[in-house]
DNA sequence: CTGAAAGCGCTTACAG
DNA sequence: CTGAAAGCGCTTACAG
């Protein structure tokens, strides 16, 4: 049999296919017997609303538009199954689209999601101009997550990236380390280049000299981080710490340190950003500045069905938040001011601007275990 | 101005709907001119067809359902790039819902999907039984990825766990390694029991004596691999090497291990299942078996196309692979053996069945530099 | 090649 | 509380 439509059930019913609907739709009274009597035939038929032909009839599609950069991006893997959480319970689903950071790619995601056309919109990151985003704005209710458009301040959940990576840097001269090494997000990025703002303002606070030689461009993914290492040290570069724009990024920097025999924390110091869910699992665990990525997807999608609810825009604050794991760890200077007994040998990288050159050196040498509570 | 519609576009074009109709779905020829006039009218009214009710004239949504089971997992985020990947330039796209492996939010998200409905069904995974996945499969064309259906076995994109498997213990066992800790999946899930029957199957080929005491039950999550390392330390159980049934636990594992100072592969040996992306960049890159998960994804994307289309079902083989990186090394003793004049000292795991006690001393002791060539 | 018309499966004023 | 009817924006035989 063909799947059962509305009238099928109503005939079944012996009601109008305007009672039926009420059942369903819940918009009015339906008298008991009645309500049950299309309850049964339902249930008996296997009857499924048509979500489509109920779209076109009322004029909303219960669907909300997702543009997101990557399907399977860590990063936005996170927002999106805040956005699912979020929209849990509501009639309205995710329809999701990637736009790959490509402003046509995202022009065309966008232009299929409002084709459709969804009742809202979430727009995680992208080079979208803000003018196209303000525009879809004036059909739908948007909300933009990890970016800001002109004109939609309220509209867009953010964090604070200066500030997150001021207080990566901060943590790291607290430690102690002088020669920073920045690797940074592509200068196309609004974040990468806030986070660049941040480390050069601590920077400058601490009055520590800004060197264009150990700051290093990424993409923001993995090997684009080991080539960044790669190429600090093919410069003779010298420096204590690293710290990169994402975390991601020193994924790649930490293969980069492991295959010239350099430890983390007590050779060099390593942080990232946004604590990807399997930074608690690196070796050693990352150091690094948590953004609330799932909470910002569960806010994203209780702001739209606010809106569509005709509420008034919730209002939120996303706080980062640093992670001291254990990829961080004092100079030996430091280490020494702290604790001038501390008895434990000095590395070749313990003063605070190893050589490289030296730390290469592949002779057996002692190997300091983990000592997390040390910097707690 | 209201969006415009396709009446819209007609009388501006000074044709009838039927025929602005077909210059959007290119079903019949039309006049140039008129062809031409159509298009200028849409351009300028801004005109984009509407997806619902093009979907309910044409009783096709244009939809590919996707049941998934984490939108945030690692492992099904490279399936549904996949997915997208081969759904781009159709006229499909994909629309999913998450199951999280319980039976009812999968038949909730399944009961989503068909009463949107979608014109194919994609499965990833999942508890539903069988029987429930075959019968939608006579509504709409189904694939299943990763996992395998009774009676629809030609719809159903697998690899082949048990050999898998059993490749990876025996790269182990040859290696030398004789007492192998294994972190199998929860045995609910079919690929856990296959992989951990391939497992086996390779020690009784070496004629290894199975020792229940180093078989210890995870989640596929990081923290449960932690919690495997531990629980094995926790008993005294001895062995040189350890294999987890995927990636996301033997991230968990090496943190274990590391935690106590265990070096990895020098001490003991690693190896996952899956590679997912982030398995090149772990400390030591991680060995373990490639499964072409985007592989997967695009062919059951172009599988559902092709059934659509009334293609035959196109066959594909996905080769599993083992990725042969840095965390597997042979034991001392094997070492041995290939060079009697190798002069490196022998750590106290050494000798294929290390006293973890021992390992955990937390001394300072030489440590091996990576030496990749080694092992190819 | 083209238009008038029916119809996709619902919802929702409108009139009782 | 309930039914008959119009309509959502398209597609697609059907007849020219």
């Amino acid at each position: 049999m063909a799947t059962p439509t509305l009238e099928d059930v109503a005939q079944a019913a012996g009601v109008s296919v305007s009672t039926a609907s009420r059942v369903f739709t819940g918009t009015a009274k339906v008298r008991g017997d009645k309500h049950a009597a299309v309850m049964r035939a339902a249930e008996q038929l296997g009857y499924r609303p048509n979500a489509i032909a109920r779209s076109l009839a009322s004029g909303r599609s219960l669907l909300i538009g997702v543009l997101t950069q990557d399907i399977s991006s860590p990063f936005y893997g996170e927002v999106l199954r805040g956005i699912e959480q979020g929209l849990e319970g509501s009639s309205y689903s995710a329809i999701f689209a990637s736009g790959h950071w490509r402003v046509e790619e995202e022009a065309s995601a966008l232009h299929g999601l409002m084709g459709r056309p969804v009742d809202g919109l979430i727009v995680l990151g992208g080079h979208t101009p803000d003018e196209r985003l303000a525009a879809m704005a004036a059909k739908v209710p948007l909300i933009a997550v990890g970016r800001s458009v002109r004109g939609l301040e309220d509209q867009c959940l953010r964090i604070d990236n200066v500030q997150g990576s001021y207080d990566c840097a901060r943590h790291l001269l607290e430690l102690g380390h002088r020669r920073i090494a920045y690797i940074a997000g592509p200068e196309s990025h609004r974040d990468a280049c806030e986070r660049l703002q941040g480390f050069q303002r601590a920077l400058a606070d601490w009055k520590v000299e800004a060197n264009p030689s150990l700051i290093v461009e990424g993409d923001f993914l993995e090997p684009s981080g080991l080539l960044a290492v790669e190429s600090l040290f093919a410069r003779g570069a010298l420096f204590s710490a690293v710290m990169a724009a994402n975390d991601q990024m020193a994924y790649g920097a930490r293969l980069g340190l492991y295959r010239r025999g350099i430890r983390v924390p007590e050779d060099i110091s390593l942080v990232g950003f946004d604590d990807l869910s399997s930074s608690a699992f690196t070796t050693p665990p990352l150091t690094t500045m948590r953004q609330p990525t799932y909470e910002m997807g569960v806010a994203a999608a209780e702001a739209i069905l606010a809106t569509l609810g005709g509420a008034p825009l919730p209002t939120a604050d996303f706080r980062v938040q640093l992670m001291v794991r254990e990829s961080t760890a004092p100079t030996h200077r430091e280490r020494q001011r702290l604790s001038p007994l501390d008895p434990r040998p000095a590395g070749p990288a313990g003063n605070g601007t190893p050589s490289p050159a030296s730390a290469q050196a592949s002779e057996p040498r002692p190997q300091d275990p983990p000592f997390p509570g040390e910097r707690l």
